[in-house]
DNA sequence: TATCGAGCGTACCGTACGGTACGGTACTGG
DNA sequence: CCAGTACCGTACCGTACGGTACGCTCGATA
């Protein structure tokens, strides 16, 4: 864990970089992309993507370099959607600082159990495997650390209105993110059926914030 | 999650099948398999396996039908090797739980902070998204679900002698999973180079045990 | 020693797929 | 009206890889 945390960095750093936004025709490109990648029957070659998108090859190796380039591109495409803005945090109640962990853990597990995380993700985890060209490292600078860099600042907020009491906030993040999960991404990338409709998200959420509290709250929330 | 019980149960009896224990030649063959996974570098291809393994690829397509069958008895024989005994767990108190805990989870995060795991586990979820043959499940059910069968005997002595205080077990295990395990094993999927050793995954396993008891524990833990 | 099966090494086949080339069409600016 | 540009569709190339065929060696059995 020692040798990792300039990697990180980096990794998000390169994660973050969007060379330049696609035009309108080259999000339909993506967008196809992403639908072949969810339907997963199948093959994802740059046939299927350009029959699929209406575009000839050439056009995609001209636009993305290779079949890298591409998915890296799709990836990216994807992950500039989910990116909600991060409100400034203010004053914290018991209250607010529930809901906000809420949120947090709602969204987080509605992204993990969509069928676009999960085929995304499949391929990133594949692809780690084969080395060149991080898809990886891309997805979880804006999966993994990017919703961390979201939560943490509540936490610290929520310290310091004395809600929660704790040490190191990456570490307590990461608490909070294995309550929330649990096993559940890995079942979903291992292909069990899973699907967890809204209420349940909701009601695991509240369990996971409950617990986090129980572990971390201060007296008054 | 409703619908996905019985398959579960399923998978579970599906990955402990096994059809016939494998000779010590085919040992080897499946352990070059597990070395060149590891490994990474070379193409998992049946050339490079029979060159591996020093075997003809005639040889290969004989024992084990086709690619697809070749991985199963890898994953398989993996599996195989890792099945701990289950012990019969008798009279817990406070301290003996713990230690009991803490095994678990230091035990499991050795194994899915392995090379063997992460590069098994990127195979099983790369094939999960192109269906066929499900090593996800096997992946599953001699992970997962099998240290899950193995903590909850543990969870309802705990309870049985008053040391823990839960409803279900399989809920109650599945929270000690999410705090063992947090973000570990995606961010290893996804390539990410951390490599926790002993001595961190001890203590992180003992901060897991710990916040578990602060949560199920009753007074005298 | 003759026979036979198991299995190694190598050569081979078919195909899928990444990547390239090219002709044809539509739109734009001069 | 004429370049020039962008891009579609299709045909094509090279190669990697799954799977098969075959000759050869070696150890076991009679």
């Amino acid at each position: 864990m020692r040798s990792s945390l300039a990697e990180q960095q980096e990794t998000r750093e390169a994660g973050a970089a969007a060379p330049e936004p696609p035009s309108v025709r080259q999000q339909a490109v993506l967008d196809a992309v992403l639908a072949l990648m969810v339907e997963g029957g199948e093959q994802l070659t740059m046939d299927a993507v350009a029959r699929r998108a209406s575009c000839s090859k050439e056009t995609l190796y001209k636009w993305y370099g290779d079949r890298d380039g591409l998915l890296t591109a799709t990836v990216r495409w994807q992950a500039s959607r989910v990116h909600a803005g991060r409100e400034a945090v203010q004053a914290l109640d018991g209250t607010s600082l529930r809901e906000h962990l809420q949120d947090f853990a709602v969204s987080w597990l509605t992204v993990i159990t969509s069928r676009t995380s999960v085929a995304l993700n499949r391929i990133a985890v594949a692809h780690a495997g084969s080395r060149k060209s991080n898809l990886g490292g891309i997805v979880l600078a804006n999966g993994r650390f990017a919703i961390g860099e979201r939560v943490k600042p509540v936490l610290e907020a929520g310290r310091a209105a004395g809600l929660l009491a704790f040490a190191e906030s990456e570490a307590t993040f990461r608490t909070f993110f294995g309550l929330v999960g649990r096993d559940i991404q890995i079942r979903l990338l291992l292909g069990e059926a899973l699907d967890l409709d809204a209420d349940e998200i909701r009601r695991d959420a509240g369990r996971a914030v409950d617990q986090f509290l129980a572990l971390y709250g201060q007296a008054n929330t």
